[in-house]
DNA sequence: ATTTAATTTTATGGATCCACAAATATCGAG
DNA sequence: CTCGATATTTGTGGATCCATAAAATTAAAT
């Protein structure tokens, strides 16, 4: 897709996460288009995928509306992570893991290891922790070798706080949130060894699990 | 979306999964337009839904190939939605059955029983089964009252032979196929009755071994 | 003859135009 | 003043036009 369109696209996803274009509000091309300085196709265009991401829905004969996520909705977009993701695992267990996979779990474990080790949780980190928070569960998805889970993942993703890295740092409590990732930590090893022993049913259940640590997990860390 | 473009999606969707465009083949919007008789702004509106869907893919920097799609993806296919509609009857079975659900659903077991009851499976017959087992199946993803499972299966359904519909009725066994058939009632049985006890556990495993009927059945029923 | 460069062809993305349908405003009648 | 009918505005969907970037073909040079 040409840049333009691209960018259309990923500036209204954002507009939408940040609430510049609120839940229920009637998005017309016309002042979007001008808005971006395009003319009217690109939107159109972009409309159109962001109907299938389900950030978008049509709001009766005419036109669309920003499609508002309850709170049932996010947990449930979670809940949808965790068993896609928990397949994904579960199917990486079930064949021999080939060394180049094996090079890079242990890569990611090994870093997070010295993440955690650090033991502060200072602004910088958290970058880098969402970077090999990343790199754990792409390397996941790879190891399942399916393009149909990927696909139904990436999809889920683009729900808002669904995707595993939007885990909310409030940045208020920095304990509590180093808490979490210490927890998640734990549990990506917990993960690659039960792929590891090639235990696909505790692999899948850990990755289940795994998917609630940002909305279970709060209370208990305050 | 006005019924042409609508009209355009279905129609290569069909072609897609009848094999008229075969998978790796270049999807050129003039010539498509031409076919189905339009211009080329629905048809480029529907390469992007299509792409969305999975059924079409970038052919590197210029245009859409069919995507293919293996054996594997396949049994992946069907395997998300057996873990999606899992999901929806586990969330069913952890809230009160309202008693709308509770007629529907015992209305659809009602039907199929009458139906596998005549004992005979002619060909006109399918049609009823394929009926009653979509309405058993959105009875189920309406009593789990989330939007985002529902998005997420509909998505699925767009794979070939994922969908819970798709079970491909081989009239060459015409009473390996009927077994099936009173396989998938027992099943349905077995879901309802999980889900009225509240049993949300055992709902969500047999849902996810109900998915399975299409591919895994088959070599003990011939 | 083969490879590379240049030119032509072709296909896509974006802009604009047009027609129609839906929403809104205006006017008239009770 | 209110309700309803009609007119006007507004917004979307589809068609067409234009510019640009691939692809293909031709030409040229070694």
């Amino acid at each position: 897709m040409s840049q333009v369109n691209q960018s259309v696209i990923s500036q209204l996803r954002r507009f939408i996460r940040d609430g510049a274009f609120q839940p229920g509000a009637k998005m017309q091309e016309l002042p979007i288009a001008e808005q971006f300085g395009v003319s009217r196709t690109p939107v159109r265009m972009a409309f159109r995928v962001l109907e299938q991401e389900g950030l978008l829905e049509r709001s009766g004969k005419k036109g669309f509306v920003v499609r508002s996520i309850s709170q049932e909705d996010v947990v449930c977009g979670i809940e949808i992570r965790g068993v896609l993701e928990g397949l994904a695992a579960r199917r990486m267990a079930e064949k021999p893991v080939t060394e180049q996979h094996r090079q890079q779990l242990n890569a990611c474990l090994q870093d997070s290891e010295v993440l955690v080790r650090k033991g502060d949780f200072t602004e910088a980190l958290i970058a880098d922790w969402s970077d090999i928070n990343q790199r754990f569960h792409s390397i996941i998805l790879d190891g399942a070798g399916s393009r149909a889970i990927a696909d139904a993942i990436a999809r889920n993703n683009h729900l808002p706080f669904a995707s595993a890295d939007s885990i909310i740092m409030d940045t208020q409590h920095p304990d509590a949130e180093f808490r979490k990732v210490e927890i998640a930590h734990l549990q990506h090893q917990l993960i690659v060894q039960a792929i590891y022993e090639g235990d696909s049913v505790r692999a899948e259940m850990l990755m289940r699990e795994h998917a609630y640590i940002g909305i279970k997990y709060g209370q208990f860390l305050g």
